[in-house]
DNA sequence: CAAATATTTATACACTTGCATAACAACGCT
DNA sequence: AGCGTTGTTATGCAAGTGTATAAATATTTG
């Protein structure tokens, strides 16, 4: 009478297991959003049991807060990675922030699916909310930064009410046209939005961002 | 011995008892998300019992439909009625079109959880994906009217190319605009959020869409 | 006022959910 | 090699899920 066999295993590092249960959440949330994202659909992704999780996270809730912190460090470092790559002018450095930030890997539709679904509940569930919030202002200080310069850089200054205003609304152009972009990316041509998205800014800075022989 | 008395109930109308569950049901989504719309919760709030919901939607996938539905009329209906009240004056229209949705109870914490909540899965959702769809291209048409005009009253006039530019830049700054009031409404002064809009869209379009003394 | 109709309730069912627990086996240590 | 530690699996459970069905009652009809 043959007894079913255990299933064989390997351990894995503790701080590596951890993040392949966050990457199989963040997977199950983008393909059917927190719904899907139930502890076997996870468990099954990421090749282990169920019981797993219990071990690494002291429950589902746990683990869905340390997805989107994650989801939100990785946004953020991708635009920052975008930054450290290009030139030192202010401009430039605005103009290439606001292309990154409309061009994939941040434009896509994974990564927005994931985020609609935890925004969702960042109006209820306080944990979440805390963490929006956080990661959002440290994005609109950063667009803060990159105006200020791209302004001082021409000549110009803006009072602190006026560059508060100017980061605001640059914020919401690039929040808007990602937005789109994720939602209808078909919609667009290859690099549309990133030139609709520079081109927004110039005319609310009143700039030109780039070299006259970059407009393409 | 005492028999459990049945409950008491009064037949409303077919049409009057399909929208309470949908009201029901977008309450719910407000408060905790898709996962907080179950059958029990939205009868309970409807003042039913859960076995009614079948007997006006084939499924529960088909209520969550119609309550989608319901959001996006209700969104771009509120945009509309902004506009009938409003004078001829086509950047006047304009602007307060801007102002509209820029302003409660377009910006609303519920009204946000609710799109989130459904937006997450229009991705994978087909059904759910054409809904948005439409609605969004309805909404960026309505602008590119307005734009248009706006811009043909004051003596220019833009290629369609150039029109279409224009549009998709004045929609994502509406956009992004009104997810920041949705998301952290408490970080602005009353209005503020409109003038930031209003002027954002007067320097994409190199125009001055109020009068001179309306700027407050 | 009685009968017919179909809205609404009540109950049951099969299934999924997150979590608890105990058995097990992979790995490090000596 | 043998042993202990603990990462991992397997199993079970109570609560909650959507749905199916029959019974009951509010309302309409004759």
């Amino acid at each position: 009478m043959a007894v079913a066999a255990r299933r064989k295993f390997r351990r894995e590092g503790e701080e590596r297991r951890r993040q392949d249960l966050i990457e199989a959440t963040l997977d199950c949330v983008a393909e059917h959003g927190l719904q899907g994202a139930t502890v076997r659909a996870i468990a099954l992704r990421a090749g282990v049991t169920a019981g797993l999780i219990r071990h690494y996270f002291p429950g589902k809730e746990e683990l869905l807060q340390a997805a989107y912190v994650t989801v939100m460090e990785r946004m953020t470092e991708l635009a920052k990675t975008a930054l450290a790559t290009v030139e030192h002018e202010p401009g430039r450095r605005l103009a290439a922030f606001v292309a990154a930030n409309l061009a994939p890997p941040v434009v896509d539709t994974g990564t927005f699916s994931i985020w609609a679904s935890f925004i969702g509940r960042a109006g209820s569930d306080p944990a979440l909310g805390i963490a929006h919030r956080a990661g959002y202002l440290g994005f609109r200080d950063e667009v803060e930064t990159l105006v200020a310069d791209a302004l001082a850089s021409s000549g110009r200054h803006a009072s602190p009410a006026e560059l508060r205003r100017l980061a605001i609304a640059v914020n919401a152009v690039i929040d808007g046209l990602w937005l789109e972009g994720c939602l209808a990316g078909d919609m667009f041509e290859t690099g549309e939005l990133a030139e609709i998205g520079i081109g927004s800014v110039e005319a609310m800075l009143g700039l030109r961002l780039r070299g006259e022989r970059e407009v393409a």
